[in-house]
DNA sequence: CATTCGATGTTGACGGTGGAAACTTCGGGA
DNA sequence: TCCCGAAGTTTCCACCGTCAACATCGAATG
């Protein structure tokens, strides 16, 4: 996985064996650094949130990029956050990635009671969107898009989900512009 | 990562240096079966393409869900696709990744020439396309979806692509091209 | 103040891993 | 028959995660 417990050791300039005294295992510290991302991620996504202010397409795109953004900057907190060997029911970690979903419940929240998103479950949105972030912050991560001569990542991250925005924003417009149709 | 050169060697039989034998380094035997799951995860997504008949979103949805469904069902290939420790430039795996993006150009040049899809350039297409399908395998694959209680893929898959579709055809729709269904 | 103790760090060992080098086998041409 | 090259084996090295035994040292307690 490239990231040695050894060579952390030496780094700090410690023995090899002294971070046992913090850490159970390479597991468990693994995953403290996986619930740390967890935090740094739903900071940044917030962050974008509240400076973007208030029209609903402007933050949707601006906590997308964040999104991205961070899984570009901090690869080694994002690969950890969704690592898996790191333990998948530490509270910290829970706790953190819960921060996330919860910022994007939020905003869903926010987006139906504008009319800006249609009705129904709000698990119908977190699905979309929760996979668009990520394939698009993996993709971008990985260096995917390079072959494909994707220069300007918050280009593509705004394309991506604007593309997907007009989707889920249709039912709502066709519902209360369109009242000829049905 | 949990795939050893060693391992393998004792599964098979055989004294722990055999493979090297046939492969340079471990890299390289993991490009080789990267590029054969390259392969096998194409002509999945085509034999999905070619029986869902000829409806457009059919079609699109169902060579999304064989995309999702490949990496459930072979977390090995899936992951040695994307893995970080290939060698990127390998012919062979560059050919087989090639192939599936290739169907997806195939497909948006059909969708364009339908009226299905706007017009633009087809890249703005593959981003969202790619970074969907892509989303949704990680996500399946390391079951983060378990905590969010979705438990039907294929249905997930659907209403994932199916809200992204919507965006992709709106353009279209806009232009006073009317559309069949309803 | 002296003692004790727990937190932290160190050393050294063990088995497992990727990899290199030298040696062995063996089957199919010349 | 001889020989060569492909495949496999053994041995060795450096590195890794982990554990056990030992050293240190500052703070709390008597």
């Amino acid at each position: 996985m490239g990231f040695t417990l050894r060579e952390l050791a030496r780094r700090v300039g410690v023995s090899h064996a002294a971070p046992y005294r913090h850490y159970a295992d390479k597991r468990a510290l693994l995953t403290a650094l996986a619930a740390e991302g967890a935090h740094r991620l739903a900071d940044a996504v917030d962050a974008a949130l509240t400076a973007a202010g208030s029209d609903l397409r402007a933050r949707f795109l601006a906590a997308a990029h964040a999104y991205v953004r961070f899984a570009i900057d901090h690869p080694g907190y994002f690969q950890a956050i969704f690592s898996a060997d790191t333990d998948l029911n530490d509270p910290a970690l829970v706790n953190g990635r819960d921060r996330s979903l919860g910022l994007l419940y939020r905003y869903i929240a926010e987006a139906q009671a504008a009319g800006y998103f249609g009705e129904g479950e709000a698990l119908s949105y977190v699905i979309p969107v929760f996979a668009m972030h990520q394939g698009l912050a993996v993709l971008a991560m990985s260096g995917a898009f390079a072959p494909l001569g994707v220069l300007d990542i918050r280009a593509a991250s705004d394309l991506a989900h604007g593309r997907l925005l007009d989707g889920l924003t249709r039912a709502a417009e066709a519902k209360g512009e369109k009242r000829t149709k049905a």
